[in-house]
DNA sequence: GATGAATGAGATTTCATTCAT
DNA sequence: GATGAATGAAATCTCATTCAT
């Protein structure tokens, strides 16, 4: 709490006129500044542009969103999914509804055909928390190379795999 | 300490019998336990296979030692990966060397044009922490199904992605 | 540190505030007080009275201010000298610095042939120390009579020791 | 009690074959080892040599026998005198024996009127007590020199005071 | 008797939370 | 409202003592 309110410039107590407590405050504070990430992600899942087009928009918010406030990714992984998920026995409500949506995504695209039958539940994880890998990484300064490169390594290898021979329509 | 001390049925004083502090105790159980794990991954990098089969044999060694061994998922979620490196700006060293591996593996493909050219190290990291994030779930009870689903879905998205009329060979 | 937060009326945690651990606390809290000590003994140095007077300025300022901080006396003891080396291999710094400094003090005196030839070291720590024992007992209880005679006591046997007939000038 | 079983080639249970507790441990090795020594004390004071050279008799023997039993001296300093009254508001009654005994010897001396009048407990506590400072600074490896030599400063010093010209008979 | 693994009371230290100013 | 010193519950760690083998 003393680090936090340090960054934010005020004092530890002030904290506690905004927040109840810790939780409150992780919570709180990784929702507010994360709203700018769901409206960008809000708005990749109601343009309609097409499934490829919808996945890119919404790895390069995380990618983009992640990179100018890496302090919150913190915060972020710590409450929502598989880090709080080691204490509590599910992720953040907001986090699932995040993963129920895009599984949704991919549902509807196995049903017009344009994705091949799986569970896409799961592939709604594996593609997010995959994501999350990279973006720590990013964050801990391990790997430099474009955004763009990052979405594209994401996007492609979910949607065409990585099998040569596959991967250009 | 004292949880860790209950539920293994020992005093709290006798785990710094076996353990320097807690940190120790931590890297140790995990470093322990998962050589059952690390033998078992040593063996499919090892058997002259081809790449789709290693890989089944690598994602489906993970999710099997988990689902055994969910307990020490914890621990080594913290100390090794994504967990880590909230504290440390890096992961274990031996998770290193694992992403190391798997990445290499997907480089001598990329070389051989097996698969697409691409950044080796990203895929694994993609590919691993993707992995992690499924076995999370089903850990906490909330995904049920097949192993062999979750592991055909890992290795079948990675190599031959979700796109339809792409998906067998 | 329980018990000397009791003590002190406040909070076994806000020791920390003020303190890093409890062998920071032990050094501050006799260095703070100790720099009373300090000073009059510096001053005793500093004057130039000769040696007589300048030894029982020194040994008036010790036997007076541990009277007075007889609390003080178990952390210095502690902390300073001989209990310090049981636990290192050195006394403090600073206690090595009064006993150098009066070792100084010492081999100036036998330069000029006020004192006979002896091992000027080893002259002062056996009067700290010797007086160390006594101030000891007086904390303890176990010794009464007047300041004036416990420093006429160590002054006087140092210069000119026991022996009958030699004992004034 | 583990490094005392460790020295003593012997496993940490035994000790409480022998010994009640730790203190009763301490004590016992201590008053045990320290048997020879008493007896040279006693010799010393029994032998009927003169003041002078029962001085210098006991502060050899003490020299000596904890030059070559340095590990007991610690025990010794931490139960018998001043470290002991800084738990307890005593010391030891074998060692206020010794103290009570010395400044015996210094009250007859006194009497007889070789020695000038002072107050004996005192000097023997000084003398006591400055002589451990040596022996712990020797302990401790800060000091060479001969056993010798530092058996003459303490007794010479106490006799016959530091003053030139009054240092011999 | 001897052992040393196990114990747990107690010591040190941390840190989320409170509250007087 | 804002502050940060103070709190104390809880965490980590130590070590004298016990007891089954």
């Amino acid at each position: 709490m003393q680090q936090i309110a340090d960054e934010a410039g005020i004092a530890k107590g002030t904290l506690y006129l905004y927040f109840k407590d810790k939780e409150d405050l992780l919570a709180s504070v990784a929702d507010s500044e994360l709203d700018k990430l769901r409206a960008e992600i809000d708005r990749a899942f109601l343009e309609e542009t097409g499934l490829e087009e919808t996945l890119r928009h919404i790895v390069a918010a995380q990618f983009t969103f992640f990179e100018e406030h890496s302090e919150i990714f913190r915060v972020y992984h710590e409450v929502a999914g598989v880090g709080r998920m080691k204490h509590k026995r599910d992720c953040h409500p907001r986090f699932q509804a995040f993963l129920d949506r895009l599984a949704g995504l991919f549902r509807r695209a196995m049903a017009k055909g344009e994705l091949r039958k799986a569970n896409p539940e799961g592939l709604a994880i594996f593609m997010v928390e995959g994501t999350f890998g990279i973006i720590v990484r990013r964050i801990a300064g391990a790997r430099k190379g474009s955004l763009k490169d990052e979405v594209e390594l994401v996007v492609g290898t979910i949607l065409r795999g990585m099998q040569a021979g596959r991967s250009r329509r």
